[in-house]
DNA sequence: GATGAATGAGCCTTCATTCAT
DNA sequence: CATGAATGAAGGCTCATTCAT
C-alpha cells in the first residue's frame, strides 16, 4: 500500500493539462447539484455513492465526472453553494438604523429558522463529520458560514457598544454567544438527529425572543 | 446487516460445555476498544477499515468480530464508554447547598475543558457525521450526554428559581442557553476542524466567566 | 484531473504502514503467478484485467492484492521471473575449457531455443510494449536479461582473444553481434506475431550454424 | 469492436446527393494522423485515449469518428503510412552497379538511422505490445517493413552471389542476418527503453562498419 | 461536416466479513 | 479462543463511442 506511490501514477498521470470539456450546461450542472444535495443529505459523505448521485440527478455516473473532477469537489461545490446561498441577504437586515432589539429578533429569527431545516442541518452534518479527514473544507465551511455571520454581528454589536446602548467588553465574543443562545439547544439536538422536521414557527420564535431578551439583559442594553 | 448475529454461536454452544461462548476476557476487550478509539478517532468512522481496527487494536480481524458482532456496534460501544465515562461525577457538582455562581462557574469550567478535548470533539464529530444514516446512534448519544446534562441543570436551577433567587420561566431552555453561551464557540470552531488543539486554561476560563456573567445577569440573579 | 492530486489522496493516504498480512503461502503465489503469467501472455498487460488475471488463476480477485499490491508489481514479479529462471545455467555453459565454436554452438541453441518459445516471446512483447510509459520495467528487464548475456559472452570472448584464438576488437559489440546472428531473424518475426509456434529444432540448428559460422570466420577464429 | 462500420453511413447516403459520406478532407486527416502519432508514440496504444488524440490533433473526438472507424484503425493507418514512408528510397539504394561494401554501408547507414530514431523505436514498441491481440496489425507491420527489407537485401546478394563475389548458401537467412548486425543491440536496447535519445552518427558509423566487416569477411567477400 | 455533451461498460482496488486451522 | 487467508460485493473513476445540434 506504499510502495506504489512512485510507480502507480505512472500509468495515467503522464497525461497532462487540458480537461475533457469541463460541462458548462448550467442547467445540467443545477440538476446534478440537486441530485447530489438531495442524496449526500440523505445518506451522509461516504455512504453515498457516485452511483446514487447518478441516480438521484437523473444523469449517468461518467456525466457526473464531466462537471466535477471528482466526488470530493462535488460535494463541496454543493457545500459552497449551502453557506453562500442566503447568508448576504440576511446579513443585509444588520441595519444600525433600525432599533435594536427588533433587528436583533429579526435576525435571530432568520438565522435559526435557515439553520433547522433539515436539508441544512444535513449539510453541517456532513461537513462536521468529515472535518477530521478533510479539514480544509470543514475550515472553510465554517469561515464561510458561521464565522462570517459573527462576524458581521460584532460589527453590528460594536455600533451600539460605541453609542452607548450596550455594555459589552468583548463583542466578537459576545457575536458568538448570541448565536448559540438564539438556538436553545434546537440545532443541536437535530445535528445528533433527535427530531428531523423543521420546528414550527411558534417553538422558533420561543426560543428567539428568550435568548434574546436574556442577551439584551445581561449586555445591559439601554432602550 | 444484523441478521446473522445469533446462530453463528450456537454451533459452539452445543459442542463444547457451559463455556462462555462470545469474547470475554475483558482485558482483551479493553485492548480492542482502546485502540478502536483512537483511530476512530483519528480517521472517522467510514474511512476506518476492520483492519485499521485490529492493527491499531494490535489483534487480528477475526478476533474483533469475536467481541463485536459487527463495526457498528463496536463504534456504538466505543460512543456509550466515552459519554458515561465522566458525565455522573460532573453532575455531582451541581451541588444545590453551595453558593450558585461558584458552582456554575466550577461546572461550566469542566464541561467546556472536557467538550473542548481533541479526542472527544472527534467524537461527537463521528457520531453527528453518522447520524443521517443511524440516527438511533445519535439520539442515544445525545441523550446520555448533551441531554443528561441540560437535564440536571435544569433541575439545578428550578431548585434556585423555587428560592427565588434567579427569574426563570422554562428551566429547561435556560439550562440549554447556559450549556451553550458558557462555549462561546468554542466547541463549534472545533468541530468544523478550524482548530484542533486543546484550549488553553485562560481561555476556556474567560468564556465561561464570560457566559456564566451574561447568564446570571440576564436570568436576573439576585446574590 | 489535475487540481485532484492534492485534495484526492487525502482521504485514503491517511492510512499508514503495516500492509494487510502479505500472503505468504507459496502454493498459492506460484498458482496467481502461473494463471498471470498465461493470461497476461494471451492477452497483454492492458487488455489483461485483473479479473481474468482472477479468473485465470483461480482465486477471488481480493486475494491477488493479498499477494500482490497492484497490477504493476504483479506482472513486475512474472517479469522477474521469467527473466531469472534459466538464465544463470545457461550462461554456465561458456565455459572457457572446452572447444570455442562448441561451446558457442551450445550456448546459441540454447540461447535460442528459450528466446524462441511462445511463452517467452510474449513476454518480451509485454515488457516493450509497456517500456515507453514504464521505462523501469523495461531496462531492468533488459538488463537482467538480453544485457546480462551479452556481457556474459563479451566476458568470454575477451578471454580468447586474450588467447589469441580471436581477433576481435570491440567484444562487447561482438557479443551483441552474436546474440543477434544466431537467431537469424526468428525471434523478430515472432515477437511481431507472424509466427506463434515454437520453431522446428533443425531450424534453429540451422541459424545458429550459420550465424556461427559467420561469426567465427568474420572475428578470424583459428582453431 | 468492429461490427458496426458499414451501417452508419447508409443513412446520409440516401438523405444526400452523391456527397462524400465519411471524412475525406485531406488536410483534417493529415492533422489527425499526425496528433494521433505523436500522442500514440508518447503513451503507447493502450494508454492514449481517444481524447488525448483529439487534444493532440486539435480536433473534436467526434471528428476522429468521421475520419476513422475506432481507434484501432486510425493506429493501423499510422503504423502503415510510417513504414510506407521511406522503405522505398531506401530499397532504391541497392544498387547492384555500385560497389557492394559501399552500397550495403550505405544502406545499413540508412537503416540503422532510421530504427534508433525515438519515433519509429515507438511505433515498433506499439506494434509489437500489440501483436498478441491483433496478430494481423504485428504480421502487416512486419510484412510490410522489416521482411520487405530483407526481402531486397537477399535479392540485392542473389545477385552478387550470382557473381561470384560472395559464398552465400542461403540469401535470406543472410539478409535477416545483415539487419540484425548492423545494429549492433543498438535498436533492441532502445526498444527495451534503456535509451531513448536518438544515437550519435559516429555510434551509428562504427556499428555499421563493424557489423559489415564481419558480414563480408564471414561471407567471404572477394573485392 | 464538426462539435459538445452524454453514456454503458468496465477497470483497479478495497472493504466487511467468514472460514479452516 | 485467536488467527491468517480468502472472498463477494461494491466504490470511484475513465474510456471508446454516439447522438443532437
Amino acid at each position: 500500500m506504499e510502495g506504489s506511490q512512485a510507480s502507480r501514477p505512472v500509468m495515467k498521470e503522464l497525461r497532462r493539462g487540458g480537461r475533457p470539456a469541463a460541462g458548462t450546461d448550467p442547467q445540467k450542472r443545477r440538476q446534478i447539484l440537486d441530485g447530489a444535495h438531495r442524496i449526500f443529505s440523505e445518506l451522509g459523505f461516504d455512504a453515498t455513492s457516485m452511483s446514487d448521485v447518478a441516480r438521484s440527478a437523473q444523469v449517468s455516473k461518467a456525466t457526473l465526472y464531466v462537471y466535477f473532477q471528482d466526488k470530493e469537489h462535488l460535494f463541496t461545490a454543493i457545500c459552497a453553494e449551502q453557506r453562500d446561498r442566503n447568508v448576504a441577504e440576511k446579513l443585509a437586515l444588520l441595519d444600525v438604523n433600525q432599533p435594536l432589539p427588533e433587528v436583533l429578533a429579526r435576525f435571530g429569527m432568520e438565522i435559526l429558522s435557515t439553520l433547522a431545516q433539515p436539508l441544512v442541518v444535513a449539510a453541517h452534518r456532513i461537513v462536521i463529520g468529515v472535518a477530521e479527514r478533510m479539514p480544509e473544507i470543514g475550515s472553510e465551511f465554517y469561515e464561510a458560514g458561521p464565522l462570517r455571520v459573527i462576524n458581521a454581528v460584532a460589527q453590528y454589536l460594536d455600533h451600539h457598544v460605541a453609542a452607548g446602548r450596550l455594555n459589552v467588553p468583548d463583542t466578537q465574543l459576545a457575536a458568538a454567544q448570541f448565536c448559540e443562545v438564539i438556538q436553545g439547544g434546537m440545532v443541536k439536538a437535530r445535528l445528533y438527529g433527535v427530531l428531523n422536521e423543521p420546528p414550527p414557527r411558534d417553538e422558533i420564535e420561543k426560543n428567539v425572543a428568550s435568548g434574546l431578551a436574556l442577551f439584551l439583559k445581561g449586555y445591559g442594553f439601554a432602550g
